[in-house]
DNA sequence: AACCGGAGTGGAACCGGTTCCACATTTGTA
DNA sequence: TACAAATGTGGAACCGGTTCCACTCCGGTT
């Protein structure tokens, strides 16, 4: 329970000033004489001594740390993408503080806050879409900012990182449209949301496409947050004219889809051809496998940090950067033609 | 890019010292005149002012921050502990530092490394075995440190949170000995961790209540990273006598190993009854869904955070606590009796 | 022989809070 | 009425680093 020591205990036992020890352990900050060198990292070895963060903040000003404000960590994907981002980090000598907004734009506030005490640099973040002024109040303090997964438009100079969205509805529906499907249910984010609006326009561009016509009440819009997914299935389900099949676009809401859909008992795929969109670890487990629509993780990971570190390092041009990456289309055996059903 | 006010500019403002807007801040360190904390917040609120972690720390010499060593992320039941707990503690006021080791020594020391600079007042953490100096070494400089899902035997005066496992083992071994099945593979965790060594007791104590004689080939201790239980699926399986039951004890295995049944095309239950540890969401959307043991992560969360609070704040008897929480056998229909399987 | 420049060093101010202490004012009590 | 106790206030030291600056040695130029 005794006190660790400080640079000033380093500094009497080597017989140096601190000024000295400073520059060793800073060493582009000015020159040491290699001999003293040599003796003040052996004290340094023998006190055990290292030094305080808080104090090293203090007085630069800012910290080596990003935060990391992510929707929840319960959602696989948001757990995968934050592992990779601390992991990546930790390469760089980065810390990274993690929170949670639970899709809660007044916890989301509240994280903003203390990453601001903190005096972070830089924060990656999947924003709820809320909060813009305080987004805009976080950069003009000089915080780097990256959205990663959605983004919100009405927002400036910020980095984005996020799956090509529009393109990956498309590809879905367009697979689904090329297996015969007419009615293709479709269940999406919130139209609040960057990733909801850019996924249904995907699955309206797939119809345009195939020349097949579009009818609204199969387009469902739910939150991230609850059960909505399986209320949604429920309620395709039961309509007069059937979908023969679904896309599940939210991340969120596919496991309360799925199991919805196994209540149901509905036949896969006989009865319905299903595609979700990314690609947990389960999907493969099911009976059938679902076909999914990877997301790649670790190009998200990769990029945002390399964004922010290089917002951090001043090396990127002021313009903002939008980086899509490719997600992968994984057919499974969750998708039938259309042909193989008799008519009903 | 301006810089941001501090105490100073609030006094000046406010036309009184800084001490005052200090006792403001901080309501119990000394008394204030109404008038004047009046005036005071209300500066306070024109300025938006904050007050600089950095500083703060520095001069009390902790913080109310608690670091969360967790050993994976992308491992759900981690992801979930983890989300619980910095849900818990932000309704406490208290940060939380996440940090990752991947299960490997080298980055847990780096982790430990890194909340001591942080000056981190507790730790909650899944330890990884090695590091036992490194832990001493942290209580003895004051930090409270809690272990949760498993521990270290070696280390006293510390706080452990986890489930009953020798209990948890026991049951899922006797439900299935009680269906008549004599011989039971066993996936558990390394024999080098409480957790490993735990259930194989209960494993173990199951056989001698029934007088079934065990056969220790059937018992694979694989480690938590990579593919092991797969492997050991296919090891058990390839057994001249092969097992009619099996349970997978390795939390972090139970993915790979189910992956393996399926690929194999084990018929669940009628050639093997199965149960796993850990009720991840996705274990009732297989066919059959999975029987369980389902941990109690709140309880997991909820008991680690109060032990490590009331450490903080010295409120707790210096006797270390250990916390057992039962965990659930949630029976669904991937076991079944062995009379119904013909003889082979 | 006088001068310049750079390597190496230590002193001290500074970052932005907290807290101790001395002092002034008000209130309560004998 | 006098004096003790409680209340309120500001000054200044302090936490542990970083960094600016002045200063001392050097060797190398003219």
């Amino acid at each position: 329970m005794k006190k660790p020591p400080t640079i000033r205990d380093v500094a009497a036992a080597a017989g140096v000033s601190v000024s000295v020890v400073s520059r060793v352990l800073n060493p582009e900050s000015g020159p040491v004489a290699p001999a003293k060198r040599e003796t003040v990292l052996r004290v340094i070895e023998e006190l055990a001594y290292r030094p305080r963060a808080a104090a090293r903040e203090l007085s630069v000003g800012s910290t080596p740390t990003v935060g990391l404000v992510v929707a929840d960590l319960a959602n696989p994907f948001f757990a995968q993408l934050a592992d990779r981002i601390v992991w990546e980090a930790r390469s760089h000598g980065v810390q990274v503080m993690v929170m949670t907004t639970q899709e809660d734009p007044h916890l989301e506030a509240d994280s903003l806050d203390t990453l601001l005490d903190r005096s972070v640099a830089g924060v990656i973040a999947t924003p709820t879409g809320a909060n813009i002024e305080k987004w805009a109040r976080l950069q003009s303090m000089g915080v780097d900012v990256v959205f990663v997964d959605r983004t919100i438009p009405e927002l400036g100079n910020v980095d984005v990182v996020s799956i090509a969205n529009v393109d990956s509805a498309r590809r879905a529906t367009e697979y689904l449209l090329s297996l015969g499907h007419k009615r293709i249910g479709l269940i999406s984010g919130p139209v609040t949301t960057s990733t909801g609006r850019a996924r249904i326009e995907g699955y309206q561009s797939a119809h345009e496409t195939y020349s097949v016509s579009m009818d609204p009440q199969l387009i469902r819009d739910v939150p991230f947050r609850g059960e909505g997914g399986g209320d949604a299935v429920g309620s395709l389900l039961a309509l007069p004219e059937r979908p023969t099949g679904l896309i599940v676009a939210n991340t969120a809401q596919v496991q309360s889809s799925v199991r919805r859909l196994i209540q149901t008992g509905v036949q896969i795929p006989e009865d319905l051809s299903v595609i979700v969109f990314d690609d947990n670890p389960w999907t493969e487990l099911t009976t059938p496998p679902l076909s999914v629509l990877r997301q790649p993780i670790d190009m998200l990971a990769v990029h945002s940090l390399e964004l922010v570190l290089g917002r951090m390092q001043g090396k990127l041009p002021s313009t903002p950067r939008v980086i899509e990456v490719n997600a992968d289309f994984v057919p499974r055996s969750s998708c039938s033609p259309l042909l193989l059903t008799p008519s009903r």
